[in-house]
DNA sequence: TGAACATATTTGCTTTGACAAATATACTTT
DNA sequence: AAAGTATATTTGTCAAAGCAAATATGTTCA
């Protein structure tokens, strides 16, 4: 009974899901926005722009693992900012195996503009939590994250 | 300056990632369980099993919706678990559009040892929030949700 | 009724991302 | 220093998923 009677509204049973699908409208909301500013960028692309804005440069695994995102793809998705003039592929000082991916000064430029659009899609997506319950949330998913990772 | 002092703290700077994180990790945790099992099926595989399972029998796109997942891809993933036995496609009583999928007797089987994963790997992330926590957390991600699909 | 439009499913095409192998470089241990 | 192991990047290959077009059916409205 415990189970069963409760389906459709007990939390554990679509936490999964629920998540999967908050994050599928962020996804679309900011690449709504992005598209709204005639920007060629998806999702991924803005992550990885946004970490190097943010945190300065480091490697293409870094990267990669900020991102939760395959090697091989990062690598992928760096050719195509490259290309696109955002960034730069420099030789790391400390490590020859590893690249220093820096921001250009068009990746700059581009970057002013997409705080906004982040600014207002995440803005969007709390505005009905008050300021202690998005503090609150963020700190539930921190615990729940952790708790994945560390297996014991 | 701003930005970048409070860059590593400020809750509303990762919430987009931090839900690509944590979701990450419960398709890991899951995809993991159900390989231990010896069962080849995808997270995806499993959502719309588990779809099928709690609500019965209903269309391939309710079922897409269900899941965030395209309608092209739904096609093919129900063409996959169709041919391992696990769902049967039938005719809609009421609109001849659409189709009537519905798990065999072998789905059936199948989700009564799906439930015990999902179980494991529900548990295991929720395990540092007591009851009250898990029920907030569900809350206070289906009014992101909300607030980003009512666009007002 | 009939025309216009909306929805359900399938298929073809393309892009993205995961995984594995190859190469280069670093670290560790003997 | 040599050997063995670990990490960084790139490339090839494949499966998954998005998008668009085709087809069939439903719905609305003049």
């Amino acid at each position: 009974m415990s189970s069963e009677s409760l389906a459709f509204t007990t939390p554990k049973e679509s936490l999964g899901v629920l998540l999967g699908l908050v994050r599928a409208e962020i996804v679309r909301a900011m690449e709504g926005e992005l598209a709204a500013k005639g920007l060629n960028l998806s999702f991924t692309q803005f992550l990885i722009l946004k970490r190097l804005a943010r945190l300065g440069p480091m490697s293409a695994s870094e990267l990669a693992r900020a991102v939760e995102l395959d090697g091989g793809a990062m690598t992928r998705q760096l050719d195509q900012l490259e290309r696109k003039g955002y960034l730069r592929r420099c030789r790391h000082e400390q490590d020859r195996r590893a690249l220093r991916i820096e921001l250009t000064d068009a990746g700059n430029t581009l970057w002013t503009q997409l705080v906004d659009c982040n600014e207002r899609v995440l803005t969007a997506a709390q505005r009905s939590l008050d300021e202690a319950e998005q503090v609150q949330l963020h700190d539930y998913l921190e615990r729940v994250l952790h708790a994945l990772r560390d297996k014991n």
